[in-house]
DNA sequence: TAGATTGTTAATCGATTAACAATC
DNA sequence: TAGATTGTTAATCGATTAACAATC
């Protein structure tokens, strides 16, 4: 039962993986189950399971397994769902809007409260409710807004634009454009480079044609 | 000069990444780098990089370093830009349609040949020239055209719908829903999980706050 | 109780880093 | 040539897997 002081971070990466899963259990009407059978359903191994579990404290039961509802809500605590986190996104082309619009996030906590743009066309055009306000406005809505994550769905010559109204006033940054922000002290960073999985994919794919 | 037997894939994971930064360098005119400089603008270790780079035979020279375009051209070989891949998008949604018209895939040899969707109002409707047809076509679509890749972005539930047309007609599957496709034979497999990345920041932010 | 399965320690494996001889 | 920097081998570190005692 050694409770957590530095999870490693591929750990921690699988954890939404395993969300998934045992949402799907939950949904499925399943009590328990063991390492070994989850194992077999997510193709890793009990052992790595069972190790990834205990850096947090460990769910389940010696002769039993795990609970399926106790373990999702735990790992869900974990990830921090349902805390109520307060989004914005930032550059509200087609990829910012598709997030813009994707219901499940509001289910699982994470609200969007805000959408920003420096293109006047799209001022005032509304998704879900929350209108497109001009990026000049964004500081001021920081300060008046209680944010936890930017959205960053911009092209990346207006990354360094808005970086300066952006730090300091929220705790994460879900970015996608083209321009990687390094993580900072008290700044939760995750860049998500689309391309770069197309291409792996395509590397794949060659290797494979060999 | 160790040419590649099995590449592991945290490497391949790691190729776009030098591939967007080389890109970057060879935009500013920069004609050679040396591991050392590369590994303090990336944020890696020098050591990691001439590894990285000699699993695929060794790209510099000994007291000069890397010729940016070259290593540049080699990565993109490596990766399998510009060798053309058809795609096709499954799903036009808000997601399918900003893949769709993202501009750069095609420039970097990534052609989009066919769009389906089983919602009756979209068919027909166009991006870059390139009209929805109902996914119903899509069987013999494939059979009469040559389709490398094939981009999910449909609902989980049309998942196993879709599927058995596809596999065995394309290298690949570019995998957006929320389905999890595993790897087989002759099949390569990105499994984009993007509200997965969500909560990695979520948690992320909150062990942070702690 | 006997059987099952966890939590946890120890062994293995792979990936990263350090070091240095080769060489441009 | 002397200096620089690679390619590559060896050392270290961390992550995964195996094993098993604890215990439900």
């Amino acid at each position: 039962m050694a409770v957590d002081k530095k999870v490693s971070s591929v750990v921690i990466r699988r954890l939404p993986r395993y969300y998934r899963y045992l949402g799907d259990l939950l949904s499925a009407g399943i009590v328990r189950i063991s390492s070994k059978e989850l194992s077999r359903m997510m193709n890793v191994t009990a052992s790595q399971i069972r190790q990834d579990f205990n850096c947090f404290g460990g769910f389940g039961q010696q002769g039993y397994g795990y609970n399926v509802e106790y373990l999702y809500n735990e790992i869900s605590e974990i990830l921090g769902i349902h805390k109520g986190r307060n989004m914005i996104i930032v550059g509200t082309g087609k990829l910012g809007m598709s997030i813009a619009g994707y219901g499940n996030f509001k289910k699982r906590g994470f609200n969007i409260i805000g959408l920003f743009d420096h293109n006047p066309d799209l001022y005032g055009v509304s998704v879900n409710g929350i209108e497109v306000m001009p990026v000049t406005e964004l500081e001021k809505f920081l300060d008046t807004h209680s944010v936890d994550i930017a959205v960053l769905t911009m092209p990346k010559e207006s990354v360094q634009e808005v970086l300066p109204a952006i730090k300091g006033k929220v705790k994460g940054i879900w970015n996608f454009s083209h321009k990687e922000i390094p993580t900072e002290k008290g700044l939760a960073v995750e860049n998500v480079h689309l391309s770069d999985s197309l291409m792996t994919l395509s590397c794949k794919i060659g290797r494979m044609e060999k």
